[in-house]
DNA sequence: CGACAGCTTGATAAGGATCAAGTAGCGTGG
DNA sequence: CCACGCTACTTGATCCTTATCAAGCTGTCG
């Protein structure tokens, strides 16, 4: 089976990735179906594939020895990961929820990214953007209340799962994850997770008609946290 | 003045950085000297340079609107920053110590990187770097104690700093940057900074002969901390 | 209906932040 | 050479946020 792998500019136009939207760059991958909560590969594992989401939603983590877990990201509809600078995997990837996602042969891409300008062009542009979204990551964990964390997730996830008015909207988010990754991404226990998720709703300022669905309320205030 | 850009594969052999050790690459620059706490360039400045460090050390930062800072990462001689996905420095750079940096023009690099096949590998493994490099701040950011933080800090500076032999040497290091700049760059605060390596000398892990200069005694001990 | 997993809530404790004094190192000027 | 003042760093006391431990709740599936 061979899938095309369509590259989109998902972050604007940028001077790295001038690449025109959707063209499908002949690249050949598996599809394969995953589980939920099943490993896709695990650290330290050799690099052989890169994937791209299909569907579902994907993670990448990392275990301590002291069996805690950082989630480094979430991956969505569209997303491509597990593209590697070293040989091995560094991160362990698993399905959030059940997925489909393609699985491509990094063996041969090396040539083709520098011979083909359109596909070089887009990964040199999805290698930065990365570095860019594992910088705000950081930024995130290292100054920010709970408050702060949990906010600016809701707004990065809304945001991804495309809810449509970015401003002004009252849109309601089913969430993929468990509070248990929410807080392994974002440096917290489950418990401060639930108790924040709990004193927004009693501040107004979202609503959590279930435990998995959130509706976001006041953008405004949620941003105002942002810092 | 034209400087060539020295491409040196800083972090083992890459599969996407098969580049050979330090050729120049005809890339022209402009060595410019910065003295200490003056700023590079600012947040939200147009991206129109990127730069080498000649000598010492250069922070990338952000600053909330508390006015707290959140630094990135330190940029050491022989590494690049500035190199943005956008059209824009999403942080600042400042100089942490007096800093002699080269600054290259970006304009017309983007056709030259995938018409010359060793730049536009230098270039694709650097964005790779950056982000192995963010992640990794992101997981020591998000779990870690004050301890853990200080040590991973401790053994990476060490270590670009080039101290000879990685195990089982008591090597002596001279941190260019202050406290507040330990601080910000680990989430901590500057008396947290203080007291953790006051403790860790106790501890007879570390030595420090001055404020500014560390010996590391027992790297085991701070590898242990790792967890 | 009961069992289970995931979530919420409460009580308490610990780690780090904050507030507040010191102290050491260093350059300046007498 | 020493006194002075400045800045960076250290140390102490207390407070606050979040982790931890412990129960209860809710929804789902058999």
């Amino acid at each position: 089976m061979s899938v095309s792998l369509s590259v989109a500019a998902k972050h604007g136009p940028l001077p790295w990735a001038p690449v025109a939207e959707a063209d499908g760059l002949e690249l050949s991958g598996v599809a394969m179906h995953v589980p939920a909560d099943r490993q896709i590969y695990g650290e330290g594992d050799e690099a052989r594939c890169f994937y791209k989401v299909v569907s579902g939603v994907v993670r990448t983590c990392r275990f301590l020895n002291d069996g805690r877990r950082q989630i480094d990201a979430f991956h969505m509809e569209g997303e491509v990961f597990g593209f590697e600078a070293g040989a091995d995997h560094r991160m362990a990837a698993e399905a959030v929820s059940d997925c489909t996602v393609i699985a491509y042969r990094r063996r041969g891409l090396e040539t083709m990214v520098f011979q083909d300008d359109r596909l070089g062009r887009w990964f040199f542009s999805h290698a930065m953007t990365s570095m860019e979204m594992a910088r705000e990551h950081s930024l995130l964990l290292g100054r920010g209340s709970a408050t702060q964390k949990i906010s600016a997730f809701l707004l990065e996830f809304a945001r991804r799962e495309g809810c449509p008015r970015p401003e002004a909207c009252e849109c309601t988010v089913e969430l993929a994850m468990s509070r248990q990754d929410i807080a392994d991404y974002l440096g917290l226990t489950i418990e401060t997770v639930s108790r924040t998720l709990s004193q927004l709703e009693r501040d107004g300022v979202i609503a959590l008609p279930s435990a998995r669905r959130v509706t976001l309320k006041d953008r405004k205030a949620l941003k105002a946290f942002h810092s």
